[in-house]
DNA sequence: ACGTCGATGACCT
DNA sequence: GGTCATCGACGTA
């Protein structure tokens, strides 16, 4: 099949994992299905550090069957289950450099109909304003884990350039001793599908 | 085979 | 502010 949008070329994604976070800001995330097609722009972000980061997943070089894709080359799909919910990243970095890109919100653009019914009909503040909400809402599963976000059925396309960038610390990560506090969440300013 | 633990979200007061 | 549903992955045995 061939993407409605033209994706982003790999070479976009090998870059510095701190700079793609903000990159992606603004970038158009399509997913495809029988059902239809869904998109939102790329709003919020945090970046995960690898060997040296205690919130990462793949703190220490741990490679495991979850994480394993992080180990290869960047651009690929890394999804896991939180509780009930998905969550999906950008895998960074480059061959065993395991870094990844949390996608944490994004603003709905197409596929609007197919969104308010995934979502079951919340209002639209809540459809995709936070890193499980927006799996659910554009149809992204665990079935995505390691494909590359430059094919159909779920890729990413240019969007727009942020007017500003906001950054801070990662959410959720409580107990991971000083990594809590790096600056490595970011979001574009003021835009309201920003999850907090 | 089993116990633990979240990069969450929904609902409650 | 707080609680908890419910899942897979992971570590341990």
């Amino acid at each position: 099949m061939e993407p409605r949008h033209q994706p982003l070329s790999i070479d976009f994604f090998y870059q510095p994992t701190i700079e793609l976070a903000r990159s992606l800001l603004g970038c158009l995330l399509v997913k495809e299905t029988a059902e239809g097609l869904a998109s939102g722009y790329i709003v919020e972000t945090e970046a995960y550090m690898g060997a040296g980061d205690r919130a990462a997943h793949s703190f220490g070089n741990r490679r495991t069957k979850r994480t394993e894709v992080m180990f290869g080359e960047p651009g690929r799909v890394y999804t896991y289950v939180m509780h009930t919910h998905t969550l999906i990243n950008v895998v960074s970095g480059e061959k065993n450099i395991p870094h990844a890109v949390l996608i944490r919100a994004i603003d709905p653009h197409e596929g609007l109909n197919l969104i308010e019914k995934r979502r079951k009909g919340r209002k639209r503040r809540e459809w995709t304003n936070g890193p499980g909400k927006l799996t659910e809402a554009l149809g992204i599963t665990r079935e995505d884990y390691g494909r590359l976000f430059t094919e159909w059925p779920l890729y990413i396309a240019p969007g727009y350039i942020p007017e500003s960038i906001s950054s801070g610390p990662r959410i959720g990560i409580e107990n991971t001793g000083e990594a809590r506090f790096h600056p490595w969440r970011f979001w574009v300013t003021g835009n309201s599908c920003v999850s907090r």
